[in-house]
DNA sequence: AACGCTTAATTAACACACTAAAGAAAGAAG
DNA sequence: CTTCTTTCTTTAGTGTGTTAATTAAGCGTT
């Protein structure tokens, strides 16, 4: 479905230009923009006067004394739209009423009894009343709700594929959630609302290509393509976790065994670290300060870990050429001793590019990713009433 | 580097859409094509009449015989503009005049005396020179080169940056090649150029993700993301040849040990065949007729083939999730000896989707998939004199 | 054969968003 | 205070789209 073009699709795309230059430059003058989009001054007027009676925007103070007139810095008004982002896991929903740079203002969690539909919309609902109950909140303020699935999302047809820590299988979740909240939702896989939030905001808004991964309870994979988030053809792009790492090894939650989250998840190896513990009383019982003590066993584990999680983005590597690689999840918080081994392998089976690896993560990383889901409509298209009703798809 | 939006954006976009609805229905009439892109019929009358004066299109018959007037049909004039694609290997270059449909009208093949950047410029030069100078060639009809390297190709830089086979290193062969041919030229990776012409005119054209592999001298892959060809941050996309397959295994050419390429590519099979006929002279020579005939070590050597590539595929498969997967390259002869294998292991490794494998490739594949090149800048952007020299990107 | 009905394609009137160029605003320097 | 410089806005003109009316082309009925 390719674009079709008339005056609104002119000045939407202007003004996204607009909004995403100053997304990334924090401020910038009218004639700065002019010059680098390569728009007409009297066209960059144009718009930004539109955004500025959208409050979208705000001037700030003149300062630099060089002759002439002195530029008025534009930049983004960060707390004029908020967004609620939710993630879901099988723990509960954990969500944040974010600004528009996804800086999370209000976070809350909310435990599930069950992980069916029914229940999670109802808990959903209810997080986003009382996030919505927030004297911060004013009218229209909030521009849409993002949530963020441990599992398959067709963003096309609306749907959660597949999520087997729920059992789900084709839940018209989008739909279902509609039905109890008044607002714009946005549903994704939430590696992919990992991705679109460092290409956003994060480490990734310098890199057109970027590869990320998760390492938590799973692990999975997301990218960006030429700037863009790539998520396959029915949404199950980004699996790595099931890469079968050892014939006939582990049982895994996807009926088949030997997947390379049966061992190297977070949840995997602070089992494995618990059983070694078990066996050594003397040993620390947390991982990460097992290693900080030096234990060799620990170093040895996130070792392991490094090398085999590192053999498969390697492959990912030569698929993808990506500018970096950001690692996010609960292993985060291993650092260096589970970084260096892993980039070590990605340096040694890479053939032409050796992509760094950095990781990045925090307290409220899932939540804020939500809400980047929100946000990347946001600036990528016009936001306007209707926008979901509109059958003028943007995509290229 | 996002799009600006003035007067002219609009109607390249517009025409765009109607040039790729022709390609992809051969025929429409003006309503019809107003209905499929939500254009006005003014409209699609106004972008119409341009293509129909630089003669892009050309009306057909009416014919239907339902009350009212009738429709007429339009269609592209495949032949109104020509392009040359010349595929570059180790033997020598491959070179065909190919029409819009990337028909090739005439192919010559030249070999090359030795691998020097220099040497390649002089035979491609003389190339294009002889099939200039056709009957057919009119003035202005041919829009451009497409040159296929069996190498990376930065395409931002205008640069080969590796060519094993060649010993090339961030060479610069597009400028060379301007500096003697006076014709847009567009250079690319040749399984790149492979996928791309499949999207345009071959199995891929209903597809906007799709996997490409080239079995042949090497093992490579490239991929269509959301209807655009990934050609990753240094142009470096798509690695799989030299995935480590056999640890300390064969030596390859690239310097390290046990490359899938180094068992599985043409070449490699044929070699091994080879031996094999050596030490049983009773044994049918050609490796797809002995396998034809039934020959038990010809069917192993192909089902390992396919169990080898198809493993690969597989990994490929679950992070990209492609809608189709089609191969190519010489290894296409040997049909479903090698593709029911590579089909059973990819269904086998995929988790959650499992995309059927077809087998696609002929004499003049590779010339043919070097004109995509130029086709696709023709499609995909407004054609006009000046195109390399204007700064708009036209990158979403 | 003339007339009305239907569908396709074009034309006319208008709207919108850009560009270019002139003008106004805001400060600095003489 | 005037003049210069730079930024920003305004105005006039152009291109491209939309809607609505018109013309074109064929079919069927009287």
């Amino acid at each position: 479905m390719s674009l079709k073009g008339d005056q609104h699709t002119t000045r939407a795309l202007n003004r996204r230009l607009i909004l995403n230059l100053l997304r990334q430059h924090k401020s910038m003058s009218r004639v700065d923009i002019a010059a680098q989009t390569g728009l007409s001054s009297a066209a960059v007027t144009f718009v930004t006067t539109d955004l500025l009676t959208e409050k979208l925007i705000i001037e700030g103070e003149a300062s630099r004394g060089g002759g002439g007139r002195r530029p008025v810095p534009l930049s983004i008004n960060f707390r004029s739209r908020l967004a609620i982002g939710i993630k879901l896991s099988a723990t509960g929903l954990q969500a944040s009423l974010c600004d528009l740079s996804t800086a999370a203002l209000v976070t809350i969690t909310e435990p599930i009894a069950d992980t069916r539909p029914e229940t999670v919309v109802h808990h959903a609902a209810k997080v986003v009343r009382w996030l919505m109950a927030d004297p911060m909140v004013g009218r229209g303020k909030v521009i849409g709700i993002g949530l963020a699935l441990p599992g398959s999302y067709d963003v096309e047809r609306g749907v959660c594929t597949f999520m087997a820590r729920f059992g789900w299988n084709d839940v018209p979740i989008a739909d279902m959630l509609a039905q109890v909240i008044d607002l714009p939702i946005w549903v994704d896989n939430d590696v992919n609302a990992f991705a679109l939030a460092l290409h956003l905001f994060g480490r990734g808004q310098a890199y057109r290509n970027m590869l990320t991964c998760v390492i938590g309870t799973g692990v999975a994979a997301a990218f960006i393509t030429d700037g863009v988030l790539h998520r396959g053809a029915r949404g199950a792009a980004g699996e790595i976790g099931h890469l079968n790492v050892v014939p006939d090894g582990r049982p895994c939650l996807c009926g088949r065994r030997g997947c390379l989250e049966t061992y190297w998840s977070d949840t995997a190896m602070r089992l494995d670290w618990e059983a070694h513990t078990a066996k050594n009383p003397s040993a620390e019982p947390d991982l990460a300060q097992a290693a900080d003590k030096g234990d060799v066993a620990a170093l040895a584990l996130l070792s392991a870990a490094g090398f085999g999680v590192g053999t498969a983005l390697a492959a990912a590597v030569g698929l993808i050429d990506p500018d970096l690689i950001v690692i996010g999840g609960k292993s985060v918080r291993y650092g260096e001793y589970l970084r260096a081994p892993m980039q070590a392998r990605v340096d040694e089976l890479a053939y032409k590019s050796r992509p760094d690896i950095v990781f990045e993560w925090g307290q409220e990383s899932w939540p804020r990713c939500a809400a980047a889901l929100v946000l990347q409509k946001f600036f990528d298209f016009e936001v306007r009433e209707g926008i979901r009703k509109n059958g003028n798809l943007f995509a290229l």
